[in-house]
DNA sequence: TTGACAACATACCCGGTAGTATGTTCATCA
DNA sequence: TGATGAACATACTACCGGGTATGTTGTCAA
């Protein structure tokens, strides 16, 4: 059951690609980029991408699930874990927070496709394919949800609106795929500053302002 | 001094332009939208637009100034009271969220624009003019840099790293033109309650998480 | 009244891009 | 060893969209 050589190859080529395309989705955008900016990124041609790739909506949807799998890994570990909400949250925010950093093209390219589904896909058949996208995040968004509800359970998360908070959250700690840009000389230590930096100022706007000494 | 009648159908006529090229660049982004989309929305042509804009990314541009005007508008009142900073802070925010709302598709633009700077904009005047607009937009976030400090030297507001939290904040307060959307029957005041729990996040997420009743 | 100009519409050009059709090369396997 | 197919490259088409060049119409001022 295990795959040949030549599997593994055109497995790594087809990884080369999603790195690739999800660099320049980041970079120009899906409409600016065209399937030769892809190519020329890798020293390449059409030919390769259109050979592992049916078009450029799917070379796009895979980038975006590639880029949600990678969530859902980093995740998954912390979300099932016993004890008080807000430990949980944190440990999810975390690892989330330092996804976002540490993938931050896939994730742009995430955040790309949330926006083209708001505002409607455009042909019918790549509609579906990313409604199917959108609903997989919607799942992984929703572990989210059950924590944060658990934390207003136990009296340490307050807020009002569910949708609005998890929103807000998600705004909060997605954020770093906008602004962060590695910095020459920059260690794992400051990276993971910056992301508790993140995660405290979700966790104060999720505690809300009520009982606060000053 | 004053304008004949001529001026100021042109200028409604521009501003009918403004208005409708926002909302197409919400709707579809930069690079998706043509000119022929901007004018079919009007019931117009090419010319129209082209009379009064030379080029699509001087039409941008104009979309971008117009919206910083509108935020600059909403938020002068208050940002030069005095009394404590976080109260001050609070009539900033809530009116910029307010602002988000009321004219999301600018705002829409303001921050499709900003993006085009982050990755560097294309042309080489084009980025002139951009770099301009960005300049614009940074004289506005330091009306709240400013006021953030203050809160900081009286206590109240406490982080590290002032531009991260300025980012952290602003990601926030934006996030409404991304999520919000009118619904039927909504008065002035759901939407102020929603506004009212941006603010109230934002400001947990300002105030930290130190000397927490919980 | 007329001519001059603003405010558009129409018609056209041309570069770029998604997608296709057709080579070409090289490894693998019978 | 030779044939087969994967993994590309090359060449081409059709179309779309920015920009321009050129009409057309209504208005105002002299």
């Amino acid at each position: 059951m295990t795959l040949g050589v030549k599997e593994h190859v055109a497995d790594n080529s087809r990884m080369d690609i999603l790195g690739a395309a999800a660099r320049c989705f980041m970079e120009r955008g899906y409409a600016a980029t065209s399937i030769d900016d892809v190519a020329r990124s890798l020293g390449a041609t059409k030919g390769r991408i259109y050979h592992h790739f049916p078009s450029k909506a799917d070379l796009f949807a895979a980038v975006f699930r590639a880029g949600m799998d990678m969530n859902y890994a980093a995740v998954r570990p912390y979300c099932d874990l016993p004890g008080p909400a807000v430990k949980r949250w944190r440990m999810m925010a975390m690892a989330h927070v330092l996804q976002m950093i540490d993938t931050k093209a896939f994730q742009r390219a995430v955040w790309i496709g949330v926006e083209m589904h708001l505002r409607g896909a455009t042909t019918p058949q790549q509609r579906s394919v990313l409604n199917e996208l959108i609903e997989y995040r919607s799942n992984y968004s929703n572990q989210f949800r059950e924590v944060l509800l658990a934390g207003r359970d136990e009296g340490v998360f307050c807020f009002d609106d569910l949708s609005i908070t998890n929103q807000l959250m998600f705004m909060t700690l997605n954020s770093p795929i906008f602004w962060y840009t590695p910095r020459v000389g920059e260690t794992r230590a400051d990276i993971e500053i910056i992301a508790r930096q993140i995660v405290d100022y979700a966790e104060g706007g999720l505690r809300g302002t009520q009982g606060q000494s000053t």
